[in-house]
DNA sequence: ATAGCTGCAAATGCTTTGCAAGGCC
DNA sequence: GGCCTTGCAAAGCATTTGCAGCTAT
């Protein structure tokens, strides 16, 4: 459980005005547990939450959280964003008839191996996303 | 290299009526290389071969064709659909800067093992993006 | 005070759709 | 001929942007 004035910091640390609607927002994400959201679902929880924020806003805070490393853009369809408060390096399972993302547990098992990047190139992220659907 | 004549029959193989637009772009596309396009790259393409096929079509074509397994879709950002001509199974390094997509030679090195599906779920594809970035 | 945010609405860009005209079987 | 396709333009959607007013510091 954090308090209000920690995500303050966190977002000052970011570098980031702790304003009101990024504390609020950052509050509802990073409560602890790793959760996907989009655009749409994390303004319907803040309307749920009682609180109110533009649209726009929604979506520049989405992007400067990102950029600032507290979330991660998952790339799953192109219909819409999804965004991953877990930062960490992990893999999903994407579920396309009910648009469900789950995080892979204990992903290590995936990537033994990489191949070698193209000359005069680096490796900056590798996402694996495993598409499923019931049997 | 193919005839007009094995393009339709390809098509209609694939349920899709062999008509003038559907045959010139599978012509463009499937020249046996493999390749990556956009609704708009495949529509200057088009045009830089002296035909034209309304905007709305390329779309059309392009979903058809990905439907009947003849495309398949990559997923690297959300500005726009790209499609691949090679369906096999294989991965992507994936270049922000310039937007470019190539084909992970050898790719066998990487899903040394893959998870469990959840309960009830099977795998139906494995998508691998390695974003890379020059040093 | 002032640089940075927010809100709102308009604008953007890709993609889809509706409908009349045209083409494949 | 009948039904699937195409063309064109309009509509749709998620997302971005411009600008005036607000707010952290």
């Amino acid at each position: 459980m954090s308090t209000l004035a920690e995500f303050a910091e966190q977002l000052r640390l970011a570098g980031l005005r702790p304003t009101r609607q990024r504390v609020a927002i950052a509050a509802l994400l990073f409560d602890g547990r790793h959760r996907h959201v989009s655009a749409d679902s994390l303004t319907e929880e803040i309307t749920a939450a009682g609180l109110r924020v533009s649209g726009g806003t929604v979506y520049n805070t989405l992007n400067q959280f990102t950029e600032a490393g507290l979330l991660r853009r998952v790339l799953v369809h192109n219909e819409y964003s999804l965004f991953d408060t877990n930062t960490d390096h992990h893999h999903h399972f994407y579920e396309a008839s009910n648009d469900q993302l789950l995080d892979i547990p204990n992903d290590d098992v995936i990537l033994a191996k990489l191949p070698q990047a193209p000359d005069g190139h680096e490796i900056k992220a590798v996402d694996v996303v495993i598409h499923i659907q019931s049997k």
